[in-house]
DNA sequence: CAATATCTACCACAAACGTGGTATTGTTTA
DNA sequence: TAAACAATACCACGTTTGTGGTAGATATTG
C-alpha cells in the first residue's frame, strides 16, 4: 500500500486526482493541501507519505523551492512533479533538486497511476520525451557551453538589458543607432537560445552567461 | 602592517588616496591601478594586497563584476568598494557579491583609514544574511511610499513573467483574458515602480519582491 | 590571402508591450 | 455599512520588441 499526499492549489486539478487515486486499491490518499504551508502543517510526522504529487507552480513557497525542503526533513519520501509547462529548464531544476518523476497535469489517471507505482517500487519515472528533454538541456549548457561566449559589445548590452534600459536608451548609453543594438539583440538571442529581453536577465542573473 | 592596492580609473581621486594612505605608518601601499585589468597585470601573486580599494565604476570590467574575479583569486584579500553612488542597489550586489566594505569618494581620508583597519582586523565582515538585512534597510528608506506587498495573483503572474512567457501565455496558463493579465501587470509595475518585464525579472530574482 | 568574427547600420512587418481609461463583481475590514 | 481591495475584463493608442533580411568596414588568424 502506497501512501499518497497531494500539494496542488488548483481545486480542479487537485479534487479529480485524489478521487482518482484514492479509489486504486495500491494506495492511500492521505491529504491534500493547497500549498507547501499547508502540508508542513498536515502531515504527521510519524506516517510520511511514500509519495508526494507536488505542483511546481504554487503560491508561496513553490513547488520547486520545496522540493529541498521536502527532501531534507522526509528523506524517505519520494516527489512526483506536476506541471502544466514542459520547460525544460524546470524539469531539469526539478529532477536536479531531488524529484524523482515529472508529470503534466494533462497526464491521464492511469499513466498518473502508473508513474506513482514505477517511483514507489524506486524506479526514476521519466518519460522518453522529457529525458530527451533534459538531455538537451544539458547538451545546450555544456556543447553550447563555449557557443555561450557573448563578445564583449554583446556583454555591454546584456548589462544593460538586465538594468531595464530600452534598446534606444542603449543605443544613447554606447552611441549606436537602434539598429546595431536590435542586431546585436538578434545575434544575443540566438547564442542564448531565447527570445524576450526578460528571458536574458533571468538567465544573466542565474549566472548563466 | 596592512598592505593595500587602489584600483581607481580617476587620477583625481586615487592620488589623493594613494599618498594619504603611504603616509600612515599602519599601511604599505603596494601599487594603484586605473582599471581592473592593470591590477591583474601588476600584482604580484607571492605578495596579494591585504586590502583592495576598489571602484566600483570602472571602465572594461566594472568593479562590482571585478569582485568575484578578485575573490577568487585572491581569497585572502578584502575589498572595500569605493564608489560616488549611495545606490543601495549597488552597494547590495557588492557586499553580496564578497566585498567587505562600502565607501563613498567623499568619505574623509581618516574615515577611509578606519574602515580599512576595521575591515583587516575581520571587524567588519558583512555575511550575506546581513547584507540583506542592510539591502532591506536601504529598501525601506527608499520605498517608504508603496507596499512591496504583491497579492497572490500578482506573484503567480510575476513568477511567468520571470520565466519570460508573454501575456497570452500567462492568461492561456492561468484560465483569464489576456487584458486581465495586463491590468494585473499595470498594477504590478505600479507597486515595483518598474515599467517593463525585465526589470521585474531582475527585483524579482534580486529577491526584491 | 581568404575565411571568420565583430561591429556597424538599414528596411520592413507583425507581434507584444506599456499606459491611459472605465467598469462589474465579490470580499475584507475599518 | 461604506470604503478599500482584489480580481475580472474591455477599449484604444502609441511604443517597443522580435525577427527576417542585407551589407559595408575592420580586425584576426589559419
Amino acid at each position: 500500500m502506497i501512501s499518497i499526499a497531494i500539494v496542488e492549489d488548483i481545486e480542479e486539478i487537485r479534487e479529480p486526482i485524489f478521487e482518482f487515486l484514492q479509489t486504486q486499491k495500491e494506495f492511500v490518499v492521505l491529504f491534500a493541501s493547497g500549498s507547501v504551508e499547508e502540508f508542513f502543517d498536515t502531515f504527521d510526522p510519524e506516517l510520511p507519505p511514500d509519495i508526494i504529487l507536488l505542483d511546481i507552480g504554487l503560491p508561496g513557497i513553490s513547488g520547486l523551492g520545496a522540493i529541498k525542503l521536502i527532501k531534507e526533513k522526509l528523506p524517505k519520501t519520494e516527489i512526483i512533479m506536476l506541471t502544466v509547462y514542459d520547460d525544460a529548464n524546470k524539469i531539469f531544476q526539478a529532477i536536479s533538486s531531488g524529484a524523482s518523476g515529472y508529470l503534466l497535469k494533462n497526464t491521464p489517471l492511469e499513466k498518473i497511476k502508473e508513474s506513482v507505482i514505477e517511483v514507489a517500487n524506486g524506479g526514476a519515472q521519466m518519460s522518453s520525451s522529457i529525458a530527451r528533454k533534459v538531455f538537451n538541456y544539458f547538451n545546450n549548457n555544456v556543447s553550447t557551453d563555449s557557443e555561450y561566449s557573448l563578445t564583449k559589445k554583446e556583454k555591454e548590452i546584456v548589462a544593460q538589458i538586465v538594468d531595464g534600459l530600452s534598446y534606444k536608451m542603449i543605443a544613447a548609453n554606447l552611441g549606436n543607432s537602434i539598429e546595431t543594438i536590435k542586431t546585436h539583440a538578434k545575434n544575443i538571442y540566438k547564442k542564448l537560445h531565447v527570445n524576450s529581453k526578460a528571458e536574458v536577465v533571468a538567465k544573466s542573473m542565474r549566472g548563466e552567461i
